[in-house]
DNA sequence: GTCTATAAAAAGATAGAC
DNA sequence: GTCTATCTTTTTATAGAC
């Protein structure tokens, strides 16, 4: 249980905003020791190149993967509707950092891409005992994937993909199918 | 009905090839022209800078979304099994145009991120006269969208997502969806 | 731990020859 | 239409002072 120093979490903080604000393109070194507030030097003293800086995000979004998968199995709401509401951007940490890591993926990143991989793979381990079959099952999967491909796309359109009478109907649909 | 120069359908080919490979970081003027096999000079005739590239890029998923959208009206196997099974990527120039503008949108291009949103309400037209609610028609779309994350998130994973039963079950209970 | 200074390579773009 | 040469800025990374 390492605490690791504030200056470390800041950069991290800022390498993840910019990526999600600006692509992987925005996100150099530079700009990330600028919005960090540190200097290019101070950055590569906890970052000692771009990929250990990427490996220290995708290394966070795994922890807090683990902490949601926790939290689908136990939610009192059911684990359906859980997950599917979850799936639109609340701008908590694992959105943020589902967001950064993907921009990372669309860059050509194998780690970022096997993160990503991994994550699906675990959400699906949860969401499984509450579907009669796996056709179902696919069905949230790429619900929430969709989803998230939206929310990846930006709030270029002119409003959210879905209102929030939409969702309800949408959770309402999916949980008919999870009963079978 | 100009016929635009080969060359220039050279480079815009090689452009979308190094988008999906590698990512917008990846597709540099100077990538883009070796790749075409053309010099920088050659290239920047054809497109006087990086933004009229990309401009040139999501004017092809243009023409290619009226051709979909036109071809899933008319689909011998109904709408949206047409739909969904044309979401996971088989290659073809739309598949690649999608996936080439989808890095573009994430590299924070506001024009490609306007003609993706502008693609889906154009989906979303073609297949609405299928589905007998809204809620319906969000799940037909958001699995499609899903699809297409996991194709946008690469090969990297041991196995693709759906396999081809898979497929047929996923599009038999979409189709239930549809029927009422 | 954090800084400045600097190097080395790569980026987008211009100019002008052919 | 296509090329080479060149300019400017940006990017990653190193070296070494504080």
């Amino acid at each position: 249980m390492s605490r690791p120093p504030r200056a470390r979490e800041s950069v991290l903080d800022a390498f993840e905003e910019i990526l999600i604000a600006g692509g992987e393109r925005a996100a150099t070194m530079d700009a990330t020791a600028r919005a960090a507030g540190v200097s290019k030097g101070g950055l590569l003293y906890h970052f000692a190149s771009k990929e250990a800086l990427e490996a220290g995000l995708i290394d966070r979004l795994g922890r807090l993967i683990d902490a949601d998968v926790h939290e689908i199995s136990n939610a009192a709401d059911g684990a359906v509707a859980h997950y599917i509401r979850t799936s639109v951007m609340a701008g908590d940490p694992l959105d943020r950092a589902m967001l950064a890591v993907s921009r990372l993926a669309q860059g050509g990143s194998a780690a970022a891409s096997a993160a990503l991989h991994d994550a699906r793979e675990r959400w699906a381990g949860a969401v499984r005992p509450h579907m009669p079959d796996e056709a179902s099952l696919n069905v949230v999967l790429l619900v929430s994937d969709g989803l998230y491909f939206n929310n990846m796309l930006g709030g270029a359109g002119p409003h959210p993909v879905l209102q929030d009478a939409d969702m309800d109907a949408l959770v309402a649909l999916l949980e008919g199918l999870g009963r079978g």
